[in-house]
DNA sequence: TGTACATCAGTGAACGCGCGTTCACTGATGTAC
DNA sequence: TGTACATCAGTGAACGCGCGTTCACTGATGTAC
């Protein structure tokens, strides 16, 4: 059942299945500039067949519905957020940053993607569309940049540059199987005090990029990058990291 | 010009203006409810007069476009996210709490209430609206809640209790005129310090909340408020304060 | 290599939907003298 | 107190829009023998 695919499916390497797939490709490119300028609340199958140049039934040869095609963008982004963070995270790493540094670089490496993709940032971290329900394949997605915030807690703990906390919290029993699973093999010393360590750098990055991209901290600033380094490094000292601001 | 209205306006109080402002009630009730159970994506003017029982057309009377609509409720938002704020700390004044135990009951409130009206949450704290552009009166409604971190902050500072930062960041001259203006008559030492410590609750505050109540949490533990208590306890140390969780 | 058949990308018309906003109007309520 | 007039809440029809999705179809491409 799983191997050879469906009878009848070329064997050649098919010309239409490669046909397909460059279709496929421009959909979801022109998809992706259309969510880029209009949002994803805007974002619509006629406007995209229409840029393809087919008459709008055709579409649904390659995506069933609009919620697919969501779907598929919000995997897109998820994935991009997750390199751009694996990038920021090796590279600092490979200038001989520590963990400190390696969460700066993240931080500021997730803020710039978001303001030169603000649409795209809000189809996974704004509220939701409209009567879309995410489908689970999106949270194995989102899992990249959490490996990413764990490997520096990580890190840091190993490395002896994690500081304890002011004051330790009672944490036992509280996190998920699925959850203590992500950092398999890591149990250092409390465990589940990094994760919810981890829970605090997530919440403090995403808090501040939102609060500027929506509006928030309009007035605060001329310096934007200057708050926003400030923002989350207030916040960071809280979970033991002395970010180089 | 200013005084007495426009001629013919009734002196006695007025009828007509007394259902007018009755219908105009209902109008706002039914909008919010609307936004309540559907989210602002979906508000339409006709579904409210419809249950109005007016002609669509009929609304224009009282509300000028869709927009000017949303931003009564944005308005309605705010205030209330103001109000809960205040009372909260009000109450925790009352009963004895020092600023950090303040802090924690803010916190725990708005959460409280973003999960009791999460469309209203997201319209003020989610993605902007399409094509939506917040006139100025919105950036009035706001400053509520962020007066009531600043008081948090001052409190603590002149009580004692504020830690000072791990590593103190420089800030000089970073805050516009605006904002310092926002804290009137408090420049205790260092004034700015305290302007970005406001914003790191801030966002730690709503970086917690959109990530519970969109779904980037998921997973993380079975008691999703001492999830939430902990993340923003943690970087709350970073603050300076030590919450009692 | 040639023929009969299966696949499947793309068409074009249609269904049914709801929306924001405008406009000329009616008729009740309020006002001025 | 009574009359002439102004105000203005609400009507109902219309304009013009775009959407997601379905369906029976054509015709080119690929496959099996």
């Amino acid at each position: 059942m799983t191997e050879q695919g469906s009878p009848g499916r070329s064997r050649t390497g098919g010309v239409r299945e490669r046909a397909r797939a460059a279709v496929m490709a421009d959909l979801l490119d022109i998809a992706a500039a259309h969510l880029a300028d209009q949002g994803a609340a805007d974002l619509s199958l006629r406007a995209i067949a229409r840029e393809l140049g087919m008459a709008s039934s055709a579409v649904y040869r390659y995506v069933s519905s609009r919620d697919e095609l969501l779907t598929l963008l919000i995997l897109r982004a998820y994935n991009t957020v997750g390199e751009v963070a694996e990038k920021a995270h090796a590279d600092t790493v490979a200038g001989g940053g520590d963990p400190a540094a390696c969460w700066l670089a993240v931080a500021r490496a997730i803020r710039h993607w978001a303001k030169a993709a603000p649409h795209e940032y809000a189809l996974i971290y704004g509220s939701p569309v409209r009567g879309y329900q995410a489908p689970q394949e999106t949270v194995a997605a989102a899992v990249r940049l959490w490996m990413v915030i764990v490997r520096i807690l990580k890190d840091a703990v190993l490395g002896g540059t994690l500081r304890p906390p002011a004051h330790p919290f009672q944490v036992d029993g509280l996190m998920s199987e699925e959850v203590t699973a992500l950092a398999e093999g890591f149990r250092e010393p409390p465990f589940e005090d990094v994760v919810v360590r981890s829970l605090a750098l997530f919440a403090s990055l995403f808090g501040a990029i939102s609060a500027e991209l929506f509006g928030h901290f309009v007035g605060f600033g001329s310096d934007e990058e200057r708050v926003f380094d400030l923002t989350v490094a207030t916040a960071a000292v809280g979970v033991g990291l002395d970010l180089p601001v």
